[in-house]
RNA sequence: GCCCCUGUAGCUCAGAGGAUAGAGCACCGGUUUCCUAAACCGGGUGUCCCGUGUUCGAAUCACGGCAGGGGCGCCA
């Protein structure tokens, strides 16, 4: 069981004692919090019981704490103190604690796991145009969302990871124009890249495997391009964007289990079905040409278009509600996590608006908005652009700091701060990146682990765990705690939590490592040894497991 | 004009009702016959953007400002 649930039962059974005795009816007990608190003096665990209960008991809250504190009576508590002005501390026993270590070194690559409840969830991400590669203002969504995902599934969620294609609308009519343009370049003739089309070199790349793909495009005159041609190499244009998006997305540890095409759903009369609902329901309206959607008269700012006048196409809104209809009512996903950038916010509301509509609960639906990513060069913020290609590639990131480190940058900060990036700093303290102090506490404990193979030392089948030292118990709380971090994130989607985490716990490794020694030349502290060779596995299995989560390596050596 | 996010140490950022506000980086000094020195130990005088309020208690909540960013398309 996690500790603060723990610690709340125990809370809540002494609290009910206490009302028995005094026989007070109608209580409604307080929304109260069992946390770490910040000083370490005062005890593992604290909670604000008594100050929450002192208006409804009209009592001084030091007076309800002691009388709470003395209908506390657990094994695994240690010590339980009041505290000015009204907190009660709890210490946890050590045998506790070493429990909990054993715990860890039996569960193994599933510790931290939770078996709760078996949730079908789908977490969209990533999702971005088929209409260039991804780079650095990409990076951010698809770190956040692979990450919440894995968290999600440690704790028994059944995920589907999905990427939503976006190839139906006018963008990649643009897009397939500027591949149109970026082959006949190719092809040494006369080219115009215009404004609206995509002017980054990746569209040139792209343009090139499509040639090396399908060689009739080397000599193709598109002066005499016909309707279905262009259908067809428009085709071509997003499989191969999509590999491309793919190579990336595999070099951050990221893959997706499904890939749902936007033109499936109108290919399949879905979306018209949807639109079909909506229009019964009295929603839907034609004004000058156009198809039209009540979502004013839902609360929303304003109507918004269905289907465009000009070409009778549909929205993106459109398709994406049928897309959400889809997620819900079609495939049963009790929950449905969007990693959407910031600038999708105002589209929030009214998806939420026509999901109730739909007799969809819209809190089943939970959007995280990334804050957008700028660059800083100079002193100067510069913006992102893929149509003006003034973008640092995704690929290049990885190359020149590496996937680990890429992926703890962007993890590090919580998802609604902005992030300015300065590129040459962001470049040049890449190798001072916190995650290599992380994977070096990692080695350092695998190193200790083969020199105890290589001794035959065996720690493991009789289990002697005495925790001793300060190094050894700070280490021991942390890993325990690891389970609680999990469940949290998985209920707030803060992953950004796991980093520091991360850092704190390999924090203690080292100070483990460098103050407790576990090979001793005293053949007489067998003992010893092999108490603290468990809790080096122990460590080791907690980082490793942390590590995979969060989409990083965990090297064995350094 | 309306909506959303942000403002905390030199820099990048945690903390989002609770006790003495923290971390990383940078900077200064020390540590190695011993499991990896990519390490450890020591060194922090902060207008928590400003103001008013709510509360036993505010960096945290409310209201009003200021500053930066994003959104308010028949783009996606």
């Amino acid at each position: 069981m996690l500790i603060t649930k723990f610690l709340h039962n125990c809370l809540n059974e002494a609290l009910q004692k206490l009302i028995d005795e005094q026989n007070i009816t109608n209580f409604n007990p307080p929304e109260y919090v069992v946390e770490k608190p910040k000083n370490k003096n005062h005890g593992d665990y604290a909670t604000n019981l008594p100050m929450q209960l002192a208006k409804t008991f009209n009592e001084n809250p030091i007076n309800i704490a002691n009388k709470i504190k003395d209908n506390i009576d657990e094994n695994d508590i240690e010590e339980v103190s009041v505290a000015n002005p009204g907190f009660i501390n709890f210490k946890l026993s050590k045998s506790w604690l070493e429990k909990e270590i054993l715990k860890c070194i039996g569960q193994k690559d599933d510790f931290g796991n939770q078996n709760e409840k078996n949730k079908k969830v789908q977490v969209e991400f990533v999702s971005v145009n088929p209409t260039g590669k991804l780079h650095l203002g990409h990076i951010r969504g698809a770190v956040i969302g692979s990450t919440i995902s894995n968290v999600l599934e440690s704790q028994n969620v059944s995920v589907t990871r999905e990427y939503y294609v976006n190839d139906a609308g006018n963008q990649i009519d643009f897009f397939c124009e500027s591949i149109i343009e970026r082959i006949k370049e190719l092809q040494g003739k006369k080219f115009i890249i215009t404004e609206e089309m995509y002017g980054g070199i990746d569209i040139i790349d792209i343009s090139k495997k499509i040639i090396s793909k399908y060689p009739d495009y080397q000599n193709y005159n598109f002066s005499e391009i016909t309707e279905d041609e262009i259908e067809n190499l428009k085709k071509i244009s997003i499989e191969i964007c999509i590999n491309e998006i793919m190579t990336d997305l595999k070099s951050l540890n990221i893959s997706h289990d499904n890939w749902f095409y936007e033109s499936s759903l109108i290919d399949s009369k879905y979306l018209d079905e949807t639109i079909d609902i909506l229009s019964k329901l009295n929603l839907v309206y034609i004004k000058d040409g156009a198809t039209w959607i009540k979502t004013e008269e839902l609360g929303d700012d304003r109507d918004n278009v269905l289907f465009k006048s000009t070409n009778k196409k549909p929205t993106y809104f459109a398709t994406d509600i049928a897309y959400h209809r889809d997620k819900f009512k079609e495939r049963f996903f009790d929950n449905v996590i969007n990693v959407w950038g910031s600038d999708h916010h105002g589209h929030i509301k009214r998806m939420k608006l026509i999901l109730e509509k739909l007799e969809i609960n819209p809190d089943n639906l939970d959007v995280i908005l990334n804050q957008i990513v700028s660059l800083k060069s100079n002193n100067k913020t510069v913006k992102f652009s893929k149509r003006s290609g003034n973008s640092i590639f995704l690929s290049e990131i990885v190359e020149e700091i590496g996937a680990d480190a890429c992926r703890f940058s962007f993890l590090s900060r919580s998802s609604e701060s902005q992030m300015e990036i300065d590129l040459d700093l962001f470049k040049s303290k890449s190798s001072e990146n916190p995650v290599f102090y992380i994977q070096y506490a990692h080695a350092r404990l695998c190193s200790i682990l083969k020199k105890a193979n290589e001794k035959h030392f065996d720690f493991e089948s009789k289990k002697i765990l005495s925790l001793k030292t300060n190094e050894e118990i700070n280490l021991a709380k942390k890993i325990a705690e690891y389970p609680e971090l999990l469940h949290r994130v998985s209920k707030n989607y803060g992953v950004h939590e796991l980093t520091f985490f991360a850092l704190e716990l390999s924090q203690l490794i080292q100070k483990f490592y460098e103050n407790n020694r576990v090979f001793d030349n005293d053949s007489n502290n067998k003992e010893i040894t092999k108490s603290r060779l468990i809790i080096t596995k122990a460590s080791k299995i907690t980082l490793a497991n942390l590590l995979s989560l969060m989409g990083m390596s965990s090297p064995e050596e350094m």
